[in-house]
DNA sequence: ACAGGTTCGTTGCAAATGCAACGATGTGGC
DNA sequence: GCCACATCGTTGCATTTGCAACGAACCTGT
């Protein structure tokens, strides 16, 4: 009677969200960040978007908002708020780019070099502590998430 | 010169947003959400929150805003309104426990339960097509979702 | 029965977000 | 050089969100 995709009393497909991977990834997704920002938020009082933008701005300077759109995966508005808002508390230097009077060079400031100091080496012992976690499955794991990548990137 | 977590000439750590497994993570659920969200925004105009919900229902019916707040990990604020949304649709009836008046009970109506009967079929093709790209790894895949979402649970 | 404390769900409010529209700048065709 | 068109970053606006506060209902001990 169960043909392995049964059918509930009430009609309904069977179907358990616990187990959907896509429910599954974006928890997992949502506990890794509030444990991250944590750290972040209480010791240097970053959102995730600004954790976001700094990092990129660390391992690459003077770029675009739109280089951050592209790299950091959100919407160039958010991107554009979040870079001023860092201007603002002085992590940040923005700076008409001379060769193209359209683009906006995004920089660290000295301040927000020393805090990335500061932050760069908790990330690291961040990712160390869940590839403990993970021991051996990790790569998998990790060639896994590049597959899905692949496979839905943009669409 | 290169000790394995190098400075650059910058004074910062070297750090790769790209390879940072939160990041990672959070990208993989925001691309699968995207991918899956297509599919079920414009055929029934839903949002991931009421997907969600109604998931919920779907498999446990007659359940309170708390039960819901737990079991999809949403805000119970974000469960009242997307409830109301959903009742104001008529998707989603909510009546008050008989036995413990605070409760408000929840449970998908017949034009819900249609549209559930539409919508499952079409989570459980995308659970296999995700299934399908990760191959043999899937199994590996899913089991460190789990321990993550055990190490990371709530903490 | 009643006071103190707890749980449930809703709501007010400020902040964050997405989207579209906009001005400014660049580019290519002619 | 000029005009149509594309790109970049910002901003207006409506919606969504999280957090705290709240009233209502329940529970406990006395």
């Amino acid at each position: 009677m169960d043909d392995g995709q049964g059918i509930e009393p009430d009609g309904l497909p069977a179907f358990d969200l616990g187990g959907f991977t896509p429910y599954r990834v974006a928890l997992v997704a949502q506990r890794l960040s509030e444990a991250l920002a944590r750290e972040y938020r209480v010791r240097f009082g970053l959102s995730v978007p600004e954790w976001r933008v700094l990092a990129h701005l660390a391992q690459s300077d003077a770029v675009s908002v739109r280089d951050i759109e592209d790299a950091v995966a959100m919407e160039k508005s958010r991107v554009s708020r979040t870079a001023a808002r860092l201007e603002a508390r002085g992590l940040v230097a923005k700076r008409a780019d001379p060769g193209d009077r359209r683009l906006v060079q995004l920089s660290l400031t000295g301040d927000g070099r020393a805090m990335m100091a500061d932050l760069l080496p908790l990330a690291s012992a961040f990712q160390g502590e869940i590839e403990a976690q993970l021991g051996t499955d990790f790569a998998g794991f990790d060639r896994a998430l590049g597959r899905l990548l692949e496979a839905y990137r943009g669409g």
